[in-house]
DNA sequence: AAAACAAAGTGATATATATCAACAAATGAT
DNA sequence: ATCATTTGTTGATATATATCACTTTGTTTT
């Protein structure tokens, strides 16, 4: 891991509500830290000492628990904020996340974080408006991975990839089959499989990390009913 | 429904970092709603215009889906607070809670909530805190539910019960087979042959409403096994 | 108490999905 | 370029779990 010391460039939309006194208290001690394609950036368990912001690259966020089973929750980039829920609870990383491509990264001290939250409300409620709708998303992930099939999980992280990952119905994606396989709560040969099926359906189209989505109708069709 | 309303008698561990002018304020507006066993204390997807609180009864929360597949994602009682994660998001409830029995709950409006958060950082920070909690333990959730096999679904199920719901080894519970189905995502036919199961191995013993844990330590060694 | 209804329980069968083993293709190292 | 290693792919088989149809038990209603 390298760890080159300087300027943010980017700035969160999450940070909107500081004032110029708090900004300048941020952009005197936060720091850049870049890491490579595949590094972990921290890891499940650790202490949480830093909110981490995405300036630029796509990291993923990985669910561990202790039978070496690993959902892969959903992917980072710019301008995500990683904090967890270990913020003001245990100051523990609950996940882990990984650089899927070299990333840069800018950390910001976690006691400092505290200390903007507690002297400014607006910022509190953005905070706390932002952690409901990651609930929200839990409850959402939830139904949808213990409700649907195979079928219906594999549309929805598809549908994610291309919606809100790449923002394109074609990509090119630095997934493997087997973090597909952790999105979707499905093995390996069962998401190349379903996904032979949708190539034969004429759904999608997929060659080794490459992707296109032919009918997004179908596939949100195949989502919805599970 | 009946609606009568007059003064809580209990008071949240939540509701400590209030001052006393701000604690008069709630107490001049809140109101007390008694629901009856099976009754509905509000609606997934209807409007969220009041935090609750639980004085007396025990409740069910219900994540629901498009397809009528429901999760019982957890029981509330005293003193537990009823939110959702619609504040300040959509102000809308994204999951139904039902009364198991009869209930007593204590209404305070969501927009003198909203003037507690903003106008006092340590409510807001333990807000934050509770929040956090909630995703963690939605984290537990996500990985019980789509890594574990149905015998430690169930094993879950009944630990929480014994552990959080009832304090006691024994208990008899309110929740029906579909209930505790529900909650361990499988059928009702799978909770009743596993129950049998366990019974059989004299893990518990269990009669209609009545459930007894003999063996604790093989049902938490069940719950890891997965 | 009888009837009606809901909940609990049982067995047979179907189905979704994982597992295993083997091989092909791509990628990286020497 | 060749070998080694990982990643992707395929087919055969095993297994967990749902579904369906039915019986039994318990609980409410008249």
């Amino acid at each position: 891991m390298q760890n080159k010391v300087n300027r943010c460039e980017a700035k969160p939309v999450f940070f909107n509500s500081l004032n110029n006194e708090q900004l300048k208290t941020v952009n005197a001690s936060r720091f850049v830290v870049h890491f490579k394609a595949g590094e972990t950036i921290f890891k499940q368990g650790s202490a949480l000492t830093h909110i981490i912001y995405i300036i630029e690259g796509k990291t993923k966020v990985l669910l561990e628990d202790s039978n070496n089973r690993t959902i892969l929750l959903k992917i980072l980039k710019q301008p995500d904020i990683i904090g967890g829920p270990g913020f003001s609870t245990d100051y523990r990383h609950h996940f882990s996340v990984v650089a899927l491509e070299d990333t840069k990264t800018c950390f910001i001290d976690v006691i400092l974080f505290k200390r903007l939250v507690l002297s400014n409300q607006p910022f509190a409620m953005s905070l706390i408006a932002y952690l409901n709708h990651e609930i929200i998303d839990l409850f959402d992930k939830l139904k949808d991975l213990t409700n649907k099939h195979m079928n219906g999980r594999l549309a929805d992280t598809l549908i994610y990839l291309s919606d809100d990952v790449y923002q394109s119905p074609e990509f090119t994606t630095l997934l493997s089959r087997s973090d597909i396989a952790n999105m979707s709560c499905m093995t390996n040969e069962s998401v190349i499989r379903t996904l032979k099926d949708f190539k034969a359906d004429g759904i999608i189209n997929c060659k080794g990390s490459y992707f296109k989505i032919l009918k997004k109708d179908v596939l949100l069709d195949i989502s919805k009913k599970g």
